[in-house]
DNA sequence: AAGGCTGTCAACCGCTGCGTT
DNA sequence: AAACGCAGCGGTTGACAGCCT
């Protein structure tokens, strides 16, 4: 889209807009002599402000950018000046729309990378973080809208096969395991779950996560899994397939990992640190903005077919197992951002939740996952405001929940496949006792006891 | 024509890591 | 060791243009 206006065309803040230096962090950071300097613009750079910029960078160089502020007189600060050249006016810019080779490495890059929009454009001359965080985030919400795959398989498949023999610090397998933690569902179709056990490096983060607190990890996994497999397949067929896939899952249902890996007190222990950049991020509803209509093949007593909001763990899950594992880097909707999904999930939760009188004993707020966490174990959730908040806009239908069948929106359900719906099954308590993971602190002998309580599907 | 929606872009914000003092 | 300053990163927001109803 070609923009007819300019942005140094774009009207300038007026006075009123000129914001403080002082609301800027670093700013706030700075000695009170240059805290009471003159009051620094905010809003698009003028042509004028560029001319100076650029010919102050010519000159000088890039060094230390809040000289440049002060040198040039400019009212930016030096992030300001940084950010306006490095997006800008850096010579080598290249401008206009990706082209379709440059659009293919980003799709490859980010299945490798995740959301390292620097060390992305770092590989693609001429472009900018900025540019490629804001190509992606418009295609996340196109595949979301479209229900088109945010990695297409035969790119999935050209980057897991280039992982093993790139020497990339976050290979694909990193980005799989990180994905894995997030729930996400991107995984290349085409390639199943066999390619990747037949790729050395595929999977072989599973022992080598690095030192978090394993109560964090398999429960996001499982939350955002490995429920549906319950209601959707035969258990038998999922435990193989999950034996295949996740040899360190079921070490860790055991207590044990092979090899030099073992983990105790609910830690991974690592022989070997990580490679590349691992953080904890949230995890993300992959699913929230995926079409039903993509899902209802697989998933014909999916409770949450029909909802406008189905539970992203549940439809996840389903799919994957109905489709055993065939489907699953089809999934529109990873982003690697919680942020987007959350609110509308939270939102929907919410007013299903007032539908629902779920059989829950849950008195104090009506949601059947407020009593999970209440009384869970589940320590992280409630330090964590966001991940509580993931957690807690499960949709009734979330499996998660005790939600009974009857009561969904569902209207081909069947309860018969959902052993784990039945709300007033003991099980259910187990499952979600089994299935909370025990506080670091409570990392006693028995601290894992309670996985024997797993449904049988993780026996 | 008007209003809503979507896509695109630029800029800001908050935070982190690292080097220096 | 702690505080400070800076660069950089990723997330978010707001403005604007174009399309659609």
């Amino acid at each position: 889209m070609t923009r007819a206006k300019s942005e140094s065309d774009r009207v300038m803040p007026g006075p009123d807009q000129v914001d403080l230096a002082s609301h800027d962090d670093d700013s706030a950071r700075e000695s009170p002599r240059r805290r009471a300097g003159p009051q620094l613009k905010k809003g698009p750079w003028t042509p004028a402000e560029d001319a100076i910029l650029e010919a102050y960078v010519k000159k000088h160089g890039v060094q230390n950018w809040n000289v440049v502020q002060k040198d040039t007189g400019l009212l930016r600060c030096g992030k300001s000046c940084r950010l306006r050249w490095a997006n800008h006016l850096r010579p080598d810019l290249k401008k206009g729309t990706f082209t379709k080779e440059e659009e293919n490495l980003i799709i490859k890059l980010h299945s490798k990378m995740g959301n390292k929009w620097a060390r992305m454009a770092a590989r693609l001359p001429g472009r900018t973080d900025n540019e490629i965080k804001n190509y992606w985030n418009t295609r996340i919400k196109k595949c979301q809208r479209t229900s088109t795959p945010i990695y297409p398989a035969e790119i999935c498949l050209q980057a897991s096969n280039e992982d093993q023999h790139e020497s990339a610090d976050f290979s694909f397998s990193e980005k799989l395991a990180n994905d894995l933690l997030h729930g996400n569902g991107l995984y290349d179709p085409s390639s199943t779950w066999g390619d990747f056990i037949d790729d050395q490096e595929a999977l072989s983060y599973a022992p080598q996560l690095p030192d978090v607190s394993f109560s964090n990890l398999p429960g996001l996994y499982f939350e955002s899994t490995n429920h549906g497999f319950v209601d959707q397949v035969n258990q038998a067929e999922v435990l193989k397939e999950s034996e295949i896939s996740f040899p360190w899952l079921n070490a860790a249902i055991n207590g044990t990992f092979d090899g030099s890996h073992a983990f105790s007190n609910g830690n991974f222990s690592t022989s070997r640190p990580m490679t590349g950049p691992w953080k904890m991020e949230l995890p993300s509803f992959q699913f929230a903005g995926s079409d039903p209509n993509n899902w209802s093949a697989y998933s014909r007593t999916c409770a949450a077919q029909g909802a406008n909001f189905a539970d992203p763990c549940m439809r996840s899950s389903a799919a994957m197992a109905s489709a055993k594992f065939e489907h699953m880097c089809m999934i529109p909707g990873n982003s690697g951002q919680l942020e987007e999904p959350l609110p509308e999930a939270h939102a929907v939760s919410s007013a299903e939740n007032q539908q629902l009188s779920v059989g829950s004993s849950s008195a104090s707020t009506g949601s059947p996952c407020d009593a999970m966490v209440e009384t869970s174990e589940l320590h992280f959730l409630e330090r964590d405001p966001n991940l509580y908040a993931l957690v807690n806009s499960c949709s009734p239908a979330s499996p998660l929940c005790q939600a009974s069948p009857d009561e969904l929106p569902c209207s081909d359900f069947s309860s018969a496949a959902s052993p784990v719906f039945v709300s007033d099954e003991p099980t259910i308590l187990q499952y979600e006792k089994g299935f909370l993971l025990p506080h670091p602190e409570d990392s006693g002998a028995d601290a894992f006891s309670h996985w024997n309580a797993m449904p049988p599907i993780f026996q």
